[in-house]
DNA sequence: CGGCGCGTTGAAATCACTCAAGGCACGTGG
DNA sequence: CCACGTGCCTTGAGTGATTTCAACGCGCCG
């Protein structure tokens, strides 16, 4: 062995992680040139949680953005009386932290072992000023952020219990697969949270479960795994279409 | 009469709209400099609408930004069966228009006479690269209707509908009178519209400001106006405090 | 083996919805 | 000036989707 090649492969990874960063180009730090990533790697801190580890506290002091590297989270904002709502699960790739005020405004925790960037804010903030396209790159990503809670809006008001399990189901396949063949998904997230997220209760959601098992839309493998069978007819249902349509595609 | 002087003063007007805009330091425009006043209104076009005309079409491509500079819209998506939910009330200062994608995410509609400043989205644009200041406040704008997109979700998706009326009051009171004095509102919108935001029905809705009015905490001289009676225990209601914090509310 | 967490299933209760009728304000036309 | 229609709001009665309460099954682990 070489004693000193383990020395000199930590010092290369403490001064360059960001190059060596394999989900770089599917974040907002893919806006910061190349030649700059040391600027960026010098204001990160890696770090790891654990599954039921909360690491963002809704109401604290915003002190930190969060870029997921591994792993999955869930974002949620409680009620006084304990009642849960989760906004969205995000994962490798996401950035976290936007707040037009000084505190969060939701709560983060890691719902599987989750590892992080974490950049403190002002020191980020300088970056932002420096580089113009990753401020253009953060004002896209809230615009989808929006989009997507709007869609979630609807979903919460106007559908069904039937056309949310489904809706969650297809959004899920989709972000699981960008294409998706054979429609197996693996669920990290328990049916507590699933309900939480879909602002029904978790007998309802085990329920709808069930139902579109036997109604032969899905397989349940086990607790965690979703095989799709019939892609289209739950699509149709998450979209919000009336009964009639869903006999269209159930028939003909 | 001086017959030269309607031409003149219609001159100003074409010229230099944004510079007399009485409610630009209300909105995103304030970061565009004094200076560069002339700029923007070379890619502004002023335009009113009528209650019940749609200005924006969900799905449609995005090709304009609008700047409310008077009156109420209401923000809102459709299932293909009509069902409908209104993701907000946009009233003076407002910049819609933001979108992540090529083509409007949902629709907006005005409720009462509209006066909005209508950008085409490529000349915004160019100025919105030449002040970054701009881009910023865009940002900011859009993180600040992120957290009132989750709060809409919290509501959505875990409060009760009494909860929900009292949360619509309280925020309505809190938009149109910053330090509210004697709590009276006016609703520019319908019990229908108030429903389509709340994600229940229109009866539930009358319902709702019924028991309000016979519990005391409300009064409505008009189904257009409402005085709050009891804010603290309407404000309790809409943060979600359990049945045994608002009976504390009221008991004292 | 027994306890625990999690998911499923059944039965009963409830909150909000649906359906239906009536009231009120407003505008229009006789 | 009043009769009438229309749109919006309110109220009541009955229904139903989802929740609540409760029991049970299963896998895991000490």
């Amino acid at each position: 062995m070489h004693p000193t090649r383990p020395f000199v492969i930590l010092e290369v990874k403490a001064r360059d992680p960001c190059t060596r960063c394999d989900v770089r180009h599917r974040s907002v730090c893919s806006s910061v040139p190349d030649a700059a990533l040391g600027r960026l790697a010098e204001v990160a801190v890696e770090r790891v949680y654990q599954k039921g580890q909360t690491f963002i506290v809704e109401g604290d002091p915003a002190t930190d953005f969060f870029n997921l590297t591994g792993g999955t989270v869930k974002l949620f904002k409680l009620l006084p009386d304990g009642r849960q709502q989760i906004l969205g699960f995000a994962s490798v790739g996401h950035f976290l932290g936007l707040a037009a005020s000084g505190t969060y405004t939701f709560g983060a925790e890691a719902i599987e072992t989750v590892h992080l960037c974490r950049f403190s804010r002002p020191k980020l903030r300088v970056l932002l000023h420096d580089f113009p396209a990753f401020e253009t790159h953060l004002l896209e990503t809230a615009c989808s952020e929006l989009a997507t809670a709007h869609e979630q809006i609807l979903m919460l008001g106007r559908k069904t219990a039937q056309e949310r399990v489904a809706s969650f189901l297809v959004d899920w396949s989709r972000r699981a697969t960008p294409c998706p063949a054979d429609h197996g998904i693996q669920l990290p997230m328990s049916r507590a949270e699933i309900a939480d997220y879909l602002g029904l209760t978790i007998e309802t959601v085990s329920r709808t479960f069930s139902r579109f098992k036997a109604d032969k839309r899905i397989q349940i493998p086990s607790s965690k795994d979703v095989i799709i069978l019939d892609y289209p007819w739950l699509a149709e249902a998450a979209a919000g279409a009336g009964q009639r349509a869903l006999r269209a595609v159930s028939n003909g």
